[in-house]
DNA sequence: CGACTATATTTTTTT
DNA sequence: AATATAGTCG
């Protein structure tokens, strides 16, 4: 009796889709805000109402050439929907970015205008800062250079017929927009010029919004207002889960205060998390919004174990420790260092650079903006030679694939570009493969050499192309010319400096870094896996390492008193650095599907396990301080 | 020397 | 957006 209405229970929220699906009356169209938390089958929702929306709708829309848009937080969660939605074109999903840019890109003269009084301003305001800070500091340099280059870009506005979208800090070019801009300028066309709501409505009658708790609060009070002037022939969908908001410029009332017209339906169940789990973010959650979500019937109660550490330990063998129990814990071999199968949560980059060992060549680039994003996306060309060449070279060689070293060699080597009919053909082969065998001669005894050794070797070989960002840096006793250049320090010496620095690191840290930057590693950022799970979670809590000031673990634990700026917002009822710090606590808690391990390294591990004990969110033998050299 | 002020630090987003 | 630290003023 029991256990058949336990198993409906597991089926709570079906009423949600059909709820949501009669939003969607192409009649009498009607907004929605869904609640949705972590693991609630969110994507599943979506999906399902509009497949069934397009078997019943697709000639009307076909006919009046209108589309779904469906919008998104990351490029990760995009494609997921895209792939469960079999690539509809009927469906227009994309990143909240590329929407907008796609709504606002034909509109060169309003961005121009918008560009022109928004620049002004920033000009103003660098102005006065100028005037009342100090001069020869860093910061002084620095908007002096700003101030130069957005009074060169205001001048050269009206040269610009088109801009453009590719802002990428080494060749950003005077068209492009920033990512801050195209979200700002979409905004503000949404609410102030009535003829781009129009369109919007008119080219998409439904729009739903991902992760709304998220999106930037102007675009989306921008889209509130034009939902509100089109009301029935234009349906707003948001689905979103405020506890999980962790940027910081998204609505923090999203949901408070919505028209009574708007559906509001609430998703119970947790369809990811085990019981353990659900029971751990329900009580994280309680002291915000006491919103509890319910488990499912069908799953083992899964693990929750927090390991507490001194800051100061070693954190490789802490880790390495931390994972030998929780394979005891849960008796699960995928937890076992032989074949590991779990997923570390790091707050910042970095922390995962320090953990892969790719920190050396790593830092370098960070620290220097043009490079950054570059470095974070695996764009640089200057890594690609690395990543793309050599790295697949050594791999080959590693097994013996004498065939893949051909390969890629014959794409990549000019050694190995023939002339249409060119005779000595052969000849020119085994130059090349001997030019092969001296380079990975320099691996021989198992030696490591620098990016630089390798870059060198290739160069003098004449085997490879080489990028022109590194190109200096391939001639051999480069170094002092490089210094020489730092004294005078222009722009261009500071990206090559920083190439230098980088390549002097050893070339196995290029493979730790390939390994992260394309997903083949275990690690990903804290804010980063929004949406995603995995069935073995680590997430590594480190205020030491960190470098950022968003969040604070040791406050969230109780190590640390709120300051005055925390009371302060308490007091006047808005976020505060423990609320901001609680959210993404629960958000990368609520990854697990199976079990979970809380790493905390802390200057006081005995205060941190009475607190988490207190609020009760462990139990005593959940808890344990583990001591590692 | 105490009091005050300026500065640096992070995540995600594109073609 | 919050705070530790470095720097400056009286």
């Amino acid at each position: 009796m029991i256990d058949i209405e336990k198993c409906n229970d597991d089926h709570i929220d079906d009423h949600v889709d059909e709820e949501i699906f009669n939003c969607l009356n192409l009649k009498n169209l009607k907004s929605f805000f869904l609640f949705a938390g972590a693991g609630s089958g969110k994507t599943r929702t979506l999906v399902s109402v509009l497949e069934r929306f397009r078997d019943q709708n697709y000639q009307q829309l076909q006919l009046n050439g209108q589309r779904i848009a469906i919008i998104t937080f990351t490029n990760a969660a995009c494609e997921e929907i895209q792939r469960r939605l079999d690539y509809d074109p009927l469906f227009s999903v994309s990143t909240i970015h590329s929407f907008i840019w796609e709504l606002i890109r034909e509109f060169d003269k309003d961005i121009r205008e918008w560009l022109d009084a928004n620049l002004n301003n920033q000009i103003d305001d660098l102005k006065l800062q100028l005037s009342k800070g100090r001069k020869g500091t860093k910061t002084y340099v620095d908007r002096v250079k700003s101030l130069e280059i957005k009074e060169k870009r205001i001048n050269n506005l009206e040269n610009i017929k088109h801009f453009t979208y590719n802002p990428s800090g080494l060749n950003q070019s005077k068209e492009s927009l920033s990512h801050s801009e195209v979200i700002s300028i979409g905004a503000y066309f949404l609410t102030n010029k009535p003829l781009m709501g129009k369109i919007l409505v008119r080219k998409f009658p439904i729009l739903l919004i991902d992760e709304s708790q998220d999106t930037n609060k102007e675009l989306i009070n921008a889209f509130f207002e034009v939902e509100r002037k089109n009301n029935n022939i234009f349906s707003l969908g948001l689905f979103g889960d405020t506890m999980q908001r962790i940027y910081s410029d998204g609505e923090v009332n999203l949901g408070n205060s919505l028209p009574d017209s708007w559906s509001k339906p609430v998703k119970k169940m947790n369809h990811r998390c085990p019981p353990r789990v659900i029971k751990l973010i329900n009580k994280i959650r309680s002291t915000v919004d006491g919103q509890e979500q319910r488990e499912r019937t069908d799953k083992n109660e899964g693990f929750v174990h927090m390991f507490i550490l001194h800051s100061k330990t070693d954190k490789r063998n802490a880790e390495k420790k931390v994972v030998q129990r929780m394979a005891e814990i849960t008796g699960d071999p995928k937890w076992e260092i032989v074949d590991a199968d779990y997923t570390t949560l790091i707050l910042e980059h970095h922390m995962a650079a320090n953990r892969l060992g790719f920190i050396d060549m790593f830092e370098p680039l960070y620290k220097n903006d043009k490079l950054k994003t570059g470095l974070l996306d695996g764009s640089l060309s200057g890594l690609q030679f690395f990543t793309r060449i050599i790295l697949p070279i050594v791999e080959a060689d590693e097994i013996g694939d004498k065939l893949k070293i051909t390969n890629i060699t014959r794409e990549y080597s000019n050694l190995l570009k023939f002339q249409k009919g060119e005779r000595d053909q052969l000849l020119r082969i085994s130059k090349a493969r001997g030019a092969v065998d001296k380079l990975l001669s320099l691996w021989d005894d198992s030696k490591d050499p620098t990016c630089i050794d390798i870059l060198q070797c290739v160069a003098e070989l004449n085997l490879f192309e080489i990028p022109d960002s590194i190109f200096p840096l391939s001639v051999k006793e480069k170094k002092e010319e490089l210094i020489s250049e730092e004294i005078t320090a222009d722009g261009k010496s500071d990206v090559l400096i920083a190439w230098f620095e980088s390549l002097n690191a050893p070339f196995s840290q290029i493979r730790a870094y390939d390994s992260y930057i394309n997903d083949k590693s275990r690690f990903m950022t804290h804010q980063g896996v929004k949406g995603l799970e995995f069935p073995r979670v680590m997430v590594i809590i480190d205020d030491s390492e960190a470098r950022g000031f968003l969040f604070s673990y040791e406050k969230l634990f109780g190590v640390k008193d709120k300051t005055e700026a925390d009371k302060k917002n308490e007091n006047e009822g808005k976020d505060t650095s423990i609320d901001r710090t609680r959210r993404l606590f629960y958000v990368t808690c609520s990854r697990a599907e199976e079990s979970l391990a809380i790493v905390a390294y802390s200057t006081e591990p005995e205060l941190v396990k009475k607190h988490v004990i207190q609020e009760g969110w462990f139990n005593e033998s959940e808890v344990e301080i583990l001591n590692v050299q």
